[in-house]
DNA sequence: GACCAAGGATTACGGATGTAATCTTTAATT
DNA sequence: AATTAAAGATTACATCCGTAATCCTTGGTC
C-alpha cells in the first residue's frame, strides 16, 4: 500500500525516529559515518517527503522535518511484508529459521520463553 | 557480496527448489498463475544464472536449470540480512515484534516453545 | 534441401534506487 | 547595494527490476 521506502532511506528514517524534528544539516551531522555527501542525505529526504513518510515544517529559510510513521508500525509492516515475501507467512518456519540459525544465549532463550508464556495467557 | 535475487526471481528459485533441473518450459508451466509471460520468466532463469543462483546443463537444443544454492541456506542469508537491517540484529526485539504482532495460537505457541527446549539443550 | 517453429540471446524501456552535481533563492555579510 | 554562502529544488546518470519483444540459431517437417 504506502510507498515504499529504501533501504537508504530507512537510515534517515531512523535517525529522526531518535530526534526530531531536525534539519537537513542536522540529519546529515547524524548521519556522517554513513560516508553519504550532503547532498545525497538532502535528496533522501525528499524523497521521504515526497513518499509522505516524512513531514516538514518551515523554521525561517530551513525545513525541520519530522517522521510520519512510528517506528513501531514501521517495524511491524516490515516483518509482516518479509514474513509473507519469504516465508509465505509460516510463522513456525520463520521462527525455526532465526532460532535454529542464531545461536541464541541462554539468556535470549529465557527471554523467549518468558515473551511466549506472557503471550499464551492473551487473548483468544 | 553475493548477487542478490530480486522477489521475482526467487518464485523462480521457489520453482527449482521443489524439483530439478527443470527445463525453461516447465518452469514456466509450474508459474503460470503468476501472470508472466514466457518471455519474462526465461529472463529471470537467465538473470539467475548470470548471477550464479542457478546453473544449467544442455539437453539437447534446451538448457536444464538447477539451483546453486539450496533454499535452507537461502532462508538464513535473507533471514540474517533482514535481522541486520531492519532490527540492527536485536533478535529479541525482531522476535517480540513478530510474536506481539502475530497472534499466535496456542499450538504455534506450544511449538515454539519446543523449539526453544530443544535449542535449549542443544550444541555449544 | 527449404522453411518453420521452439529455444536461447540480445535489446528495450519505464520506474526505483544510490549517489550526487548544478541551479535558484534568499538571508547574511561587507 | 553587491556578494556570498547556505538551503532547498531540479536535474543527472548508471544500475537494478519488472516485463517483455525482437533477433538469431538450429533441429524437425514437408
Amino acid at each position: 500500500m504506502s510507498n515504499r521506502v529504501s533501504e537508504s532511506e530507512k537510515l534517515v528514517m531512523e535517525v529522526l525516529w531518535q530526534e526530531s524534528p531536525l534539519s537537513s544539516t542536522e540529519v546529515v551531522d547524524r548521519l556522517a559515518g554513513q560516508g553519504w555527501n550532503e547532498k545525497t542525505v538532502k535528496t533522501f529526504l525528499n524523497r521521504l517527503v515526497k513518499k509522505q513518510v516524512v513531514s516538514f515544517e518551515k523554521d525561517g529559510r530551513r525545513y525541520l522535518y519530522t517522521p510520519v510513521v512510528e517506528r513501531d508500525d514501521f517495524l511491524s509492516e516490515e516483518s509482516e511484508g518479509f514474513l509473507n515475501r519469504v516465508f509465505k507467512g509460516d510463522m513456525k518456519e520463520l521462527l525455526a529459521t532465526f532460532v535454529q540459525n542464531k545461536q541464541l544465549s541462554k539468556q535470549e532463550l529465557d527471554y523467549l520463553k518468558s515473551l511466549l508464556d506472557s503471550e499464551d495467557g492473551g487473548q483468544k
